[in-house]
DNA sequence: AATCCAGGATTACACCCGTAATCCTCTCAG
DNA sequence: CTGAGAGGATTACGGGTGTAATCCTGGATT
């Protein structure tokens, strides 16, 4: 039988498609006005561009559409980490061909990590080492 | 006095430009036909892309360009890291916020790690603390 | 000499992306 | 009723990207 779960599971998000698709998943669900305040102070957008971004992302899929009276709410159609979790395999592979590593090592070495880092990534160290082992 | 080194350091390189600048930053200096045969079977490019991207690349100063005899050479003119840097950078906000550790913990979750890679990384995890607590 | 091929220069072209503006309509404040 | 504002639908527009094709020219091959 011909399995095509190999397909994208998840549309591709764009830049700023990702700053509104945070919004929506902090809040669960927002219609246009409450993803314009959030947004408004952090950035210079305007509501138009703001509904473009929205509207972009209903289309493929990443949100979907619910009608609340005149107007519609919008609520993430795909999870979060399931996103960030393709966006992060295609960073390696295109920046680093795969490898976690390097990619970890270049943060060190320019002291892109903090103390607190260093103590949560040994403790997700440990702990995969630990199922590892298991 | 104005200081202007907060520009961006690097041209933004595409997806596909990655390809080839990882070609050319591994070889050193390569010729378009060098890149080409390089890059032959693994993907199915024809050479007149792969002369796009090169072009590309001198234009926007990722790639110097030197000539010999009717040919042209072309080096680098970024560094890798350099480059690796600012997209490791600009991807962490992106995805995570700038958060280091919940992309790591993704990627463990999700058994993309190897007892290798976890070796290597208790081992720069390690180095990381030394430097900080010294 | 005629031909073929590599590679440079120029051009193509559709699609995505950032960033909106316009137009329309409905509701709410006067 | 009238005007203002929110929000949907439609349209815009220049730039970047992926993926080449065309045209030209000079050296290699027959």
């Amino acid at each position: 039988m011909p399995s095509d779960d190999d397909l994208p599971a998840t549309p591709r998000i764009s830049d700023a498609e990702w700053t509104v698709m945070k919004v929506l998943w902090e809040r669960g669900t927002s219609t246009l006005g409450e993803v314009v305040r959030e947004l408004e102070g952090r950035l210079a957008w305007k509501p138009r561009t703001v509904q473009s971004l929205i509207r972009r992302l209903t289309e493929k899929g990443a949100l979907a559409v619910e009608a609340v009276g005149r107007e519609f709410r919008y609520t993430p159609a795909v999870a979060q980490d399931q996103c960030q979790h393709e966006e992060s395999v295609s960073f390696l592979d295109r920046v680093f061909n795969g490898r976690l590593t390097p990619f970890v090592t270049g943060l060190m070495e320019r002291e892109e990590v903090t103390k607190d880092d260093l103590a949560a990534l040994r403790e997700v160290l440990a702990q995969a080492e630990r199922k590892l082992k298991k």
